[in-house]
DNA sequence: TATTGTTATACTCTATAACTATA
DNA sequence: TATAGTTATAGAGTATAACAATA
């Protein structure tokens, strides 16, 4: 093993332009991770976050229902890793601006059927138009073949299972 | 282009365990990176987080420091994608903690030169070795190959230029 | 006048705990 | 008693704006 520090590292002064070494950082997926992070942040915001005013879990939220027809509260929460409560709180939200119906399930009073409204879906469509737009710019500094790689092992990384 | 609904998609009524389907989520590189960056910060609490009281952007920031010598706040800044008060706050952290030594830049009076003290540079190492040992259970769902390729192609989507 | 770094303030996001209703 | 969902509260994290000192 070599020592943690200094790599392609500069021990001379740098300019304030050049690019720090990473260090043990560049070895590390997890800080790949967040700065890749940053990045698609920053797109989300402008093709979506903004123009429809949604979040980045809405954005997820509306997709996930948009594809599950009738889901409950529970598996949402599990598939966008976020707490019950938190959950709740995103669902009105949704619901406070018509997109979504919440109904009581017949076979358990319990729970509930979560369905996009005819406005839900439509704007889950127009969405899911703008992150093909978005995706396609991601996409400029990758080939195809690198595109599709990527987003498979990281679907490894970040299945339910290991996490 | 296939509709952005149903896919993979159940149109039945799903048990509670079964997986969701994740519908045009599912090309989307930014949600991937979002749910890996769930799985890489839970193994990051388990392995440095906890067990040496350090925060993500803390870790890294120990990490560049040790692997700079003299750096300034800025270029941190830049390379960590915090802002300029947020750091501050930071420094202040880890100098309350011994682990850090602010010094004036002789050649220009508003920038400091930053440097890890001994104790700092000690627990930089020790966090280096936890972070092996963190980066090998997260490498297991992955080949040797697999590991490198992703690192790879998360440093081409999270560099600096593109985000 | 532009830049480095700091202080002060406000806001967003998320988690934990406590509560209700059904099974 | 266990589970689904909600409400209420508190804490962590981050950004923006205003400020001081140097170039």
């Amino acid at each position: 093993m070599r020592p943690a520090g200094p790599d392609r590292a500069a021990c001379a002064p740098r300019s304030s332009e050049a690019p720090l070494a990473l260090g043990a950082l560049d070895e590390i997926v997890g800080f790949h991770i967040a700065r890749a992070a940053v990045s698609t942040l920053d797109a989300f915001e402008r093709h979506l976050g903004t123009p429809f005013e949604l979040r980045k879990v809405e954005f997820s939220l509306l997709m996930l229902l948009h594809a599950n027809a009738a889901v409950s509260p529970k598996p949402l929460a599990r598939t966008l890793r976020v707490t019950a409560p938190k959950l709740s709180l995103l669902l009105d939200g949704l619901q406070a601006r018509g997109l979504l119906q919440r109904r009581p399930n017949p076979q358990d009073g319990r729970s509930q059927h979560l369905q996009l409204t005819l406005t839900g879906r439509r704007l889950a469509e127009r969405a899911a138009d703008a992150a093909r737009t978005m995706e396609a710019e991601l996409r400029a500094p990758l080939s195809a073949a690198e595109h599709a790689m990527l987003i498979e092992l990281l679907a490894k990384l970040g299945a339910p299972g290991p996490g």
